[in-house]
DNA sequence: ATAATAGTGTCTATCAGACATTATCTG
DNA sequence: CAGATAATGTCTGATAGACACTATTAT
């Protein structure tokens, strides 16, 4: 196998020791995370944003993120700053999309790939202590567009969603663009990464454990079913819903009070042993 | 907006007119595309393969793919490579997965953004014309593992399955890892590049109509069942498939042969203007 | 006491799983 | 004619949609 040598009469070895990559056209890669948890009455997302402390988009809140190094897999990279941004650990961290347009960035040609950041917004996480600036944004989505603020910093950036549709193949796909109506904006297309997060989120959350990560250990069933139905952006009936979620859970036999109203509940907890596994999701 | 200045007291635009990003790492980045149709009776897949004809990995068989030029984005580098091997246009294409790991390319650091194509396979496509030997291959999949084999080239490739398990989060997922026992194997990391394209596209398929690009204009029912059964790996009922399909396509009043048996079998075509749309995927 | 919410029961519509039957065509 | 396959009918089970009702508790 090692024996075998290519047109220039060289060894694999050989090959190796004498190749260069110099002269080639190559991208800057980074790995941008969407940290995504709800806020404390699961009435509305909340997201981590960092300021940028340069150029370009210098003073523009962005999604925390950065260079993927030398020895790291993207995801590595997104788990690492991650932990530098929130100092969260085992987060659930998925890879969305690789978002590669040449001009995405006007330095020079950065390619993000981007990941999903599941939290749990509401349980307050460690500020950064990397970017200029970073904060929790309240973000709401519906049918007009997607709102994200901070009455804090007095920040308010709001997208406007229209309808495209394209086609792939034999196939038309209808797909969201959001639109500035001015204002101010997130930096680069990082909007473009929060929509395909959340429309992957909302096409797998239903049939999925994902709203565990949302949510903390102890939680009440009011509180899930807000949950659910701020990632769905629809209503649930109760008891369809407690029927397909009651092989997930475990009832812990305490009461508790919901975020979202002050009666007491029954408490539960996460019970992922019994859960039939098979998604479909990346390793790495 | 354009007279923000930075900590060193530029613009923007003096900003980027200084900036260089020489003695930073970066990856090369290339499009890797599995080009997946189904054999004329549908009882396999048939994939495209290139024979590497340099190292490393020279000798051994290949996805087509190439790398990102300056100024395309993946996306279009994977439709010209497409082009290129095939002639194909038009075609479905899907972004699966960004394979980031230093090590998968012995030359430098390579990361793969990996396609998925979906073309009508049994119709005989072009070879290439660029790489050292292209070729259709067979492939079939079951829960032992991956055969991928072409007779006219007397090549046998095989894979087996082994399951694994993995956290994220809190929720454990299982996925599949692919172990290679001896003989010939893909090059670099391209049978992962398999196995998420095929995971992704199985768990897509039933609610899509993903179908329609693997097979002809003009087909039969049982074709598509066929097809169905193929992607899915499991037997289907007729009444339901039938039940299902039925909002997505049309009969021309013609009758044709199927390519699974002998029988005359109504003739349909797919009908786009029909479908609820929605599905979840990225433009660019 | 009142209003709101927790928790449960039940009816319906849809759809996949599963067989059975009839009609038709090929060899 | 015989065996296979196309096409259709129908029963069942699981689950989401929908609504009603009772029990409990905060104010």
């Amino acid at each position: 196998m090692d024996e075998l040598k290519d047109k220039n009469g060289l060894t694999e070895k050989e090959f190796l020791a004498r190749y260069s990559d110099k002269g080639y056209d190559k991208p800057s890669v980074t790995a941008d995370i969407l940290v995504l948890g709800s806020n404390s009455d699961f009435s509305g997302f909340r997201i981590l944003l960092v300021k940028r402390g340069g150029h370009p988009f210098l003073g523009s809140w962005a999604l925390p993120g950065g260079f993927v190094r030398k020895d790291e897999t993207a995801y590595q990279a997104a788990a690492r700053e991650l932990s530098e941004e929130t100092g969260l650990q085992n987060v659930y961290l998925e890879q969305i999309y690789a978002f590669t347009n040449p001009r995405r960035d006007p330095r020079t040609r950065v390619m993000s790939i981007a990941y999903l950041a599941l939290v749990c917004g509401f349980e307050d996480v460690a500020g950064s202590d990397d970017a200029a600036d970073a904060a929790w944004f309240d973000m709401t989505v519906n049918e007009s567009g997607i709102r994200i603020f901070s009455t804090e910093r007095g920040v308010e950036i709001f997208y406007g969603i229209e309808r495209g549709i394209f086609q792939n193949g034999k196939i038309r796909y209808e797909n969201w663009v959001a639109k500035s109506s001015g204002g101010e904006k997130l930096a680069f297309d990082h909007i473009e990464i929060v929509i395909e997060s959340l429309l992957k989120l909302k096409s797998n959350f239903y049939n999925s454990d994902l709203a565990f990560n949302m949510i903390g250990d102890f939680f009440t069933l009011p509180d899930l079913q807000s949950l659910y139905e701020l990632v769905l952006g629809k209503k649930l009936y109760k008891t369809n819903f407690r029927a397909m979620v009651a092989d997930k859970i475990q009832a812990t036999g305490e009461k508790r009070k919901s975020m979202t109203s002050g009666k007491m509940s029954a408490e539960y907890v996460y019970d992922s042993s019994s859960r039939a596994m098979g998604a479909e999701t990346s390793s790495e």
